[in-house]
DNA sequence: TTCCCCAATTGATAAATATCAAGAAGATTT
DNA sequence: AAATCTTCTTGATATTTATCAATTGGGGAA
């Protein structure tokens, strides 16, 4: 499937500055594909052939060592995934996997170079998009290293909050086992956790949860710009 | 104290294929500052006046949150760091401090910001920076998530071991209290740690540690070029 | 050298997290 | 609607990790 028109695509920050001609160029090489739920889309310790972004749908990140198994992010649209290795013609660190039907848009990763020679304005482009990523990593290290797994989550239903204009309650993102899996714990002690903030003012209904008294779930979770803040 | 002349920083995959015009601007502004052990440089939080480089000695790099703090990172010569917070033109997500006596050099924010807009070569020569620096957190993020603080250590002694010409023993390269915050664990238990691998030919003497049986240490380990091989 | 401070070790205990097992609740298929 | 499958929850237990306390030991300062 050709790539016959994506307005959302030219208008990311990646690619919003860069030359009418290299952009045609790429989206020229590129597909842009549909997939089924839990359909594998790249492997860690493959060679990086395509840049890839989610146009519709979700993907998860993954990774696997000493028998284990976690969820390092979700992308949703319009993201971009494993550039970093794109440019240093490595190999992916991540897993990644369709958690929903998705829409996928792959650029093969000889054309994403081929563009951060010849085009300067796109080079510049990348060097905010890494950056971005780069601190966004050193949060989720941070987040996993200072905070025990009940403080991780409720900093996240407070990020969540935020994000979704403060309604009074978070609407989760995916299950919970994937939430679980985020957070860096068992769906067990993610159920474990919701129990703790209940005196909180935390309640539970289904994929919704009620958040009844911000002051303190605030005052445990102990939120950080310097963590919590997707913009700082 | 202004730089004379630091050819180890114009070698700098960073610096080398910048136009010479736009490397002296850079070090006309730079200063270069000897400091002693334990001297704070910067604070998560601050704004991102400096871009840093270690010259000489060592440089910790940490943060805090919920009443926890821990070191990321060691910077030795010659390393930059803090480089995404100066290009975002942001604060510094973590803080820094020497951890021995070190000669440190320190660019102005705006000038790299400047030299970023003006030199074409330089912007390149960041994203790879960038990405090097993206995938090193990435692979740290996978080491605290997927594995144990045994399993932590064993791999960064073979990792030490592979780095120090595989002599069949480790010079650790900072005092155990360091090396065990590195390794997101407490002193208490980086020792024990240590007693734990001791049937696997782990023999400590100070701070130089024998490996005996690297066989055996290998398959406790299980390393990962995905996470320990730094030229992944 | 002697003293002193701090790193390092060791033991006892507590907290955090994972694992195993079983049942309950939802969602999907037939 | 019934059957089936998976997620989610809860309990019991084990592992991992942290904390507190008490020494021990090594390196620098006077």
């Amino acid at each position: 499937m050709r790539v016959d028109d994506l307005p959302e695509i030219r208008q990311l920050s990646l690619f919003r500055s860069m030359s009418e001609a290299s952009f045609a160029d790429l989206m020229k090489a590129a597909y842009l594909q549909n997939f089924p739920a839990q359909v594998d889309l790249l492997n860690e310790g493959d060679n990086a052939d395509f840049l890839f972004f989610v146009v519709e749908g979700c993907v998860e990140l993954y990774a696997n060592a000493n028998g284990r198994e976690g969820v390092l992010a979700l992308v949703r649209p319009v993201g971009s995934f494993i550039l970093a290795a794109i440019l240093e013609d490595s190999v992916y660190l991540m897993s990644a996997r369709t958690s929903e039907k998705s829409r996928i848009l792959m650029i093969p990763a000889q054309n994403v170079r081929d563009a951060f020679e010849s085009d300067d304005r796109f080079a510049r482009s990348i060097v905010l998009e890494l950056s971005g990523y780069f601190r966004a990593v050193v949060k989720e290290y941070k987040d996993l290293r200072l905070r025990t797994g009940v403080e991780r989550l409720a900093n996240r239903l407070l990020k969540y909050h935020q994000a979704q204009g403060a309604p009074g309650f978070v609407e989760l993102p995916c299950d919970k086992k994937i939430l679980a899996s985020i957070l860096g714990m068992t769906p067990e002690n993610l159920s474990r956790a919701f129990g703790t903030l209940k005196p909180y003012g935390v309640d539970v209904v289904g994929k919704k949860v009620v958040l009844g008294d911000l002051e303190s779930l605030s005052v445990l979770a102990k939120p950080n710009p310097l963590i919590d803040d997707p913009a700082t």
